[in-house]
DNA sequence: TTAACTGCAAACGTTTTGCAGGCGG
DNA sequence: CCGCCTGCAAAACGTTTGCAGTTAA
């Protein structure tokens, strides 16, 4: 949950600006608030959600689509798993790097990190010769919630 | 691209039709026709262009897709990808684990295992009380003709 | 000043669906 | 014969775009 996991030399707001400065492209009210918005809190975001909050403050659907592909341009936000047919983003800036576990039952994506994947692939991307820029790993099942049996009782349940 | 490379018990074919059974849904000339179509060939694919290429054997759009869905469900294919707007899908039984390096400029798939990935995910899934049916692997970057400079001049270019 | 930006509504491409007739088991 | 299956056309879905007016720098 908290930012400060990573050390972050600027912030997102300050990050996109320059992202956009080397883009001639400029920090709009509209954009500012896109990014206020995105990062007041650390959760996994979809496109029309955002755009559903974001026009309580007076931005467009059309702006906040075209913003959060310019923010993931930026590599301040990445997407990191697709669920029903909506992409699912997440920070990508200031964040440590992780992959999920998704629960194909309650959609729950639960983080979790493995230094040694990195280095994995790494190996074999140059095994083929292949520049590697990133990755997304998705992990399909149940979470441990949704794969225990429903409670029909609320008893102890010491099954299992 | 051999088919041999995993032993498998009994073909798609008839594994699908097992899966029908289970759902008590029915084989026809449809379905028969679109598992022998998708396992002709051992190419990755979307939608679309099966659904092209059925046309020509009298499939109709709605029974590629509704047939696509099945296949997955049944284990048969899976998607592996996604490009563009498009999900790509790739067979699943009767072929060995392996996960891809997609290029982002030319969208080549490479193929790769990594026997160590199912482990290390087997056990944090099991460190997090979740229960893993699969996963989907997706390292971005260039491959090695892309990450080459075009050779406009096949000169040595030391700028930048 | 002027190029980039915005909101709107309409367009987009992929996938899904309701329906009326067809057919497998 | 029942209930699943099909093709069709239309709808749905998330997302993108053309445009005319607005605004950052």
């Amino acid at each position: 949950m908290s930012l400060e996991e990573v050390e972050v030399a600027v912030s997102p707001m300050e990050k996109f600006r320059e992202f956009l400065l080397t883009k001639n492209l400029r920090m709009t009210r509209e954009r500012a608030t896109i990014v206020e918005e995105v990062f007041s809190s650390h959760e996994h975001f979809e496109a029309e959600q955002l755009v559903q909050r974001l026009a309580e403050q007076r931005v467009s659907r059309s702006t906040g689509y075209r913003t959060v592909k310019l923010l993931e341009e930026a590599g301040l936000i990445r997407k990191v798993a697709r669920q029903d047919s909506r992409d699912v983003y997440e920070h990508d800036y200031g964040y440590p790097q992780h992959d999920h576990l998704i629960c194909k039952k309650c959609g729950e994506l639960i983080e979790f990190h493995l230094h040694e994947i990195g280095e994995l692939l790494e190996t074999v991307a140059r095994k083929h010769g292949f520049r590697m820029e990133g990755h997304r790993l998705e992990v399909f099942g149940l979470c441990d919630k949704c794969c225990r049996p429903p409670k029909t009782r609320p008893k102890k349940l010491n099954l299992l």
